[in-house]
RNA sequence: GAGGGCGUAGCUCAGUUGGCAGAGCAGCGGACUUUUAAUCCGCGGGUCCAGGGUUCGAGUCCCUGCGCCCUCACCA
């Protein structure tokens, strides 16, 4: 069906056609947005023009302004052109292209403009009968053809797939489009000021790792011609940053792109952003208040952007933002629960009881999931059952995960502290129980958002530990658990006493912009190529 | 990976019991210098996701495949 791009190209030669313009427009100066040119309206000069337009000596004093815009609607009467412009601006604005007004060849220009093409209009900013502001145009000219329909004036883009897969479509035609992202560029700007004032350090560590380390999860492959040698794409920046606290900066953040080769829904992209940050001489404590205050600074700017207030005027009891049918508040101190106690009090029993943890585990399924992977492998699990071949500490956490985590208030940001040691690879264990932790993860609206470490920093543990998780159930497993030799050898240099976090920022947009998918705060989420 | 749903005009969507492929907007031609999702008159526009099957006849029923969405599982 080329019916409708055959008529905007018979629109694109009939510009071409008007006086050698180009239709693709040129640079263009002294350009206004849409809203700042509606503000610019006075009421008084365009009365004063009114009341003597018809007189011997006409007085106009009324504002002009010079917008560029996408043309969403357009009425056209006999000598008389009627269009209303989008830009980035959020408020859409009227303007009149009028034969008799407007100068050199803009009204047969603005007879050829389609729905969807970009525009330049120039004039004084009167109102209509009607009351809506406008710019009477004097001087227009093409901005960009579009030779694509666009989509339905009121409906905009529906379809998901295509606002995914045509986000260039989506933001222009979904002004919500264009609000989230806007939001979540204001977000991390304002984190990396909120970070910037703390007396962070931003820095950049490598993507391209040759050994995947800091998470456990399976890394995209690739290689490296010039040196013959297999990379991977970076699982996370854990294990750089704390090389640097070793080289003695002391407080440092990264802000980027984090590759895992695993499952795609709702929570999950390949590839999405975190924020990283360590301190030296903190703690887990340092960076549990670090992430409070990024997400209550983060909830105050969603709140001032939507009421277009100062930042500064929003209290704390304004920071209660909706997710889905969740209202959360950031105002209040984030809650904190142990881990064990959360255990016991969702479970009934105390995870230190390993028979009913086990009975659980196998009531939920978990012993049968495991002895799959025993099962897929070759081993022999044997009249014992799945007892002393994995570490009762991975059951634990699994039947934790399936009861404990979704036994938590999704509305109210709860940090789970002291996780069993075994389970927290990085994290230094806790002086006064070595089988705990010193580890807080934060969960909000039913997502994992943070962890927060004190780090560990004592290579000989660091190294014990490595070798532990090593020693793993399941071969599949095995290939991207790591034993990086270089980070020993660089905890040997010594490293401070430190704190680390890292924080989602997906997510965090997520729930500070009311989108319930991953895929609605990326701006180009991956799609199976077409 | 399992289950469910969806795929029809450029866009948003109807399509009844299996019986000529529909609407609104958009497009084309005409009228109109204060319109507001402008209005009025007229006209054109389809690989019904793809392939196969059942049937006199399939957008509709069946099978297979592809894509997307949802739920669950996986992802410590």
């Amino acid at each position: 069906m080329h019916e409708q791009e055959a008529a905007r190209l018979a629109n694109l030669n009939k510009a071409r056609a008007i006086g050698g313009v180009n239709p693709y427009g040129t640079r263009t100066e002294g350009l206004v947005t849409l809203a700042e040119a509606k503000g610019r309206y006075d009421e008084e000069a365009d009365a004063e023009h009114q009341a003597t337009a018809k007189s011997e000596s006409p007085v106009d004093d009324r504002p002009r302004a010079k917008v560029a815009g996408r043309v969403m609607l357009k009425r056209t009467g006999g000598k008389l052109i009627w269009m209303n412009l989008r830009d980035a601006s959020g408020e859409d604005l009227q303007i009149a292209v009028s034969k008799r007004d407007c100068t050199g060849d803009g009204f047969p220009l603005a007879q050829a403009t389609d729905l969807g093409d970009i525009v330049v209009a120039h004039g004084p900013l009167m109102k209509t009968r009607t009351g809506e502001v406008t710019i009477w145009v004097d001087a227009f000219e093409p901005g960009a053809k579009s030779l694509t329909p666009p989509p339905t004036k009121h409906a905009g883009l529906q379809d998901v797939e295509l606002r995914y897969r045509q986000r260039y479509v989506d933001l222009w035609a979904n002004p919500e489009t264009m609000r989230v992202f806007q939001l979540r560029s204001a977000i991390v700007s304002n984190i990396r000021r909120l970070m910037d004032a703390r007396g962070y350090q931003e820095v950049e560590t490598p993507m391209l790792q040759a050994q995947a380390g800091g998470a456990a999860a399976r890394p995209f492959k690739t290689h490296l011609n010039a040196l013959d040698v297999d990379v991977s794409l970076r699982i996370a920046p854990e294990l750089y940053l704390k090389r640097l606290l070793v080289g003695g900066m002391p407080k440092v953040y990264e802000v980027n792109r984090n590759f895992r080769n695993e499952g795609v829904d709702k929570q999950h992209n390949p590839e999405f952003t975190m924020i990283e940050a360590y301190e030296a001489f903190g703690d887990m404590g340092t960076m549990m208040e670090l992430t409070e205050h990024l997400c209550r600074e983060s909830a105050r700017l969603v709140v001032a952007w939507s009421r277009g207030v100062d930042i500064l005027s929003v209290s704390d009891v304004d920071l209660v933002l909706p997710f889905g049918e969740l209202m959360i508040d950031f105002g209040s101190p984030f809650a904190r629960v142990g881990y064990g106690e959360l255990f016991e009090r969702s479970l009934g029993f105390a995870m230190s009881d390993l028979d009913k943890v086990w009975a659980k585990a196998d009531e939920l399924g978990i012993v049968g999931k495991y002895a799959g992977h025993l099962a897929a492998e070759g081993r022999e699990i044997g009249a014992g059952g799945l007892r002393g071949k994995v570490d009762d500490a991975i059951i634990v956490n699994e039947v934790f995960e399936e009861v404990a985590e979704a036994s938590l208030d999704p509305s109210r940001p709860t940090y789970i502290t002291d996780y069993p040691s075994a389970i927290s690879p990085l994290t230094r264990p806790k002086p006064e129980d070595l089988t705990l932790a010193d580890r807080a993860d934060l969960f909000l609206g039913g997502m994992e958002l943070a962890p927060h470490y004190t780090e560990l920093n004592d290579p000989e543990v660091q190294a014990e530990k490595f070798r532990a998780q090593l020693a793993g159930v399941d071969a599949e497993e095995m290939t991207f658990r790591t034993f990086d030799k270089d980070f020993i050898r660089a905890l040997k240099v010594g490293m401070p006493p430190a704190g680390g976090m890292g924080l989602g920022i997906d997510r965090l947009v997520m729930l500070l912009t009311n989108q319930r998918s991953i895929r609605d705060v990326l701006l180009f989420p991956f799609m199976r190529p077409e």
